[in-house]
Formats: C-alpha cells, structure tokens, sequence
DNA sequence: GTCTATACTAGGATAGAC
DNA sequence: GTCTATCCTAGTATAGAC
C-alpha cells in the first residue's frame, strides 16, 4: 500500500528526516540535525539506515513520493472531468508543499549537492509527475505536443515559486500559483 | 564602474568560485573544491578573503550581481520598445545561465543551506529583479497590481526551468522557456 | 601574495555492550 | 533496537616562513 494504517518506524524516521533534508539540504544536513529531529542517537539510526546518510535521503524520498502520490497524483488518475483533476491536484499541491513553507526534496536534492548522487531518482520522478499532468492535458483537449510542455512549465512554475517565496519570506505569490494552476493549464488548451 | 577593464585579482577568483557554488551549493561546496578551481592554496585564499568561505560566497553574489546587471538588467532600463527591452532580456537570460546549464547561484543558495546566512542578500536581490521587470510590465500596459505578480511569476519559472532542467538532463525547455518569455509577458497584458 | 604546516572541530561511520 | 565509545576523515581556519 501507498500509506499504511500502521507506518513502520523506519517510514515514521524517514519522514522526520525528509523535513531536516527539504529544509537544510542534502550537504547541508549533517547526521547531528537528523539525530535531533529523529530522537535516536547515531548508532542506532544506522540500524535503520546501514548505508548511511545516502541511506536516509533515498528513504525520504520514497515516503515524500507516497506523500505525493496519495496528495497530489491520486486525484490526477480518479475519476472526473480534467478541471475536476486539476483543483483537486492543485489543492494537493498547496497541502503537500503546506502553502509554500516546506519546500520540495526533490528541487533540494537538485541544488545542495545531491544532484549527482540521486540523478536518476530525480530524473524519474520529474518525468513521471510530468507525465501524468500532461495526460490529463491531453484528455482536456490538449495536443500531444502541446500536453506535456505545458505539464512541464507548471512544475516548473511550482519549484520556482517555492525558491522565490522563500528568499521573499513571502508566500502569497506559491498560494496565487495554487490557486491559478487550473485555470493556466486549461487557458487556451487548443492553439 | 558594474564591470571594470581589469577585474581585480580578487574579482576574478570570485568569479571562479561562483562557479563551484552554482554547481554544488553553499554547504555542499568544500575549500578544497575551492582550491582547486582558483588554483590557490587554502592559506592564500583567506588573503583575498579574510572571513573564509561566507566571505568568498558574498563576493561571488557579488560579482554575479554585476554580470546579471549586465547581461539582464541593463537592457530593461535601456532606451527601447517594452518588446525590445523583454527580448533582450530573455537573451540575457539565456545567456548569463548558459542555457540552462549554469544555476542560479541565488536559487541554489536558497535550497543549499544558505537561506539564513544570507537571507536579506537573497531576498533583496529578488525583489530588485522582480521591480525591474515590473517596471518594464507597466510601461506595456500593465496594471500596477498586474506587473509585480507577473514579474515574479516570470522569474519563478526561471528558477523552476533550471531545476527541471537539471534533473531532467534536458535543457530544451529553458530553452524553450527564453525564447518564449517576452510574448508570455506581453500577452493579454489589459486585463 | 602565496606557500607549508598545523590546529581544531565537526562530520560520517563502525563496534560492541546492554 | 538503542545506547556509549571510538575511529577516521574531511572541513574550516590560523600562524608564520618565504
């Protein structure tokens, strides 16, 4: 299952990690911080996590990317018309990245050192998020060629607004985006 | 002078040690990795740049400052047509990123763990681009409530294009992104 | 202005007791 | 499964010769 009833503990630890990790980075997340947000000491989080840090981050990765899927890909693939989709994905979007304060891990890994380590996690995950915002773009009437451009500007729009809202310490313009999302992506579908 | 004849010596090693930042962030980026794109020793470095590596990253959003002032701002506030002056941005924009292939060395410091150290630095740098870009928007038509939010959506997915870009291996949609930046920005601009 | 040498800390990781 | 203790390296920074 996606999310379990009863996460296992490695999960629940991975999720507090995820949190160090979008905030401070990937090189800039040291073992003490995570010992912090974990409440386990050194020794015993390599219990969980034999390889490590590397370990860790490719844990949270996965929990953040069950997060995603049960927040934001889910509505994506159910039933209902594209718009329908598209609020429920853009509401997903604003809950997910909790109105632009937690910002993505992936973009993070990206840009703090990780980009290199994780290059095909990255890769795969930006692909396939894309992938699916450009189907239902499709099913609204966009063309294939069109479709998967316009999926790939709103993310992109999403992790800039992310960057911005942060340096900004302002964070209407991610909650604007949030709230535009649907209507940008459906504007002018057949050109 | 923004960019002098004769950059000094300490202008130069700035320079070289943007580089190293845009590609591995803030904390991801070691003195030795610094050491060898300047070619100087640990020791001679903290000559140029007495309070170490907080010391070097300032001077590098320093010099980049001034390139960006060169590259991207010069042209807005030039003499021209709002379409003249977006189009030679867009080209600066392009440029100054290599297409793509460089990061912002601001975006990166916001995600690599530079956020608090250089939180007002970050954050005026952003509203001062986003102002200048504003200002261009109004001289088009646009509403004093309508440039700042386009301005900055333009910016934000500057940002997000490199990311994707990154991750993806693929820089064709950055690409795509400055040459389409000036009709974005201009399109239905009274509404 | 650059070098060598060195100090010192923090970072990541491991072994083994409990 | 968590702890303590320890190892080792890499990291930043400093002092002083040249």
């Amino acid at each position: 299952m996606a999310t379990p009833a009863n996460p296992s503990l490695r999960d629940t630890l991975a999720h507090k990690i995820a949190d160090v990790l979008r905030a401070n980075g990937y090189e800039g997340t040291s073992m003490a911080q995570i010992s912090k947000a974990t409440g386990l000491l050194k020794g015993s989080l390599y219990h969980h996590f034999p390889k490590g840090k590397e370990d860790m981050a490719r844990a949270a990765m996965q929990v953040l990317a069950q997060e995603a899927e049960r927040l934001m890909i889910a509505s994506l693939v159910a039933e209902g018309t594209p718009r329908q989709k598209l609020e429920a994905w853009a509401k997903g979007v604003e809950e997910f990245y909790l109105g632009g304060e937690k910002n993505c891990l992936l973009g993070t890994m990206v840009l703090s050192g990780g980009a290199d380590r994780f290059q095909s996690e990255l890769k795969d995950a930006f692909s396939a998020w894309i992938t699916v915002v450009s189907g239902v773009l499709i099913e609204a009437g966009a063309s294939e060629q069109q479709a998967p451009r316009r999926a790939q500007a709103a993310i992109e729009r999403i992790q800039g607004a992310l960057i911005v809202a942060r340096a900004l310490e302002d964070f209407s313009g991610f909650q604007q985006l949030t709230q535009d999302l649907p209507n940008v992506l459906l504007e002018e579908i057949d050109d």
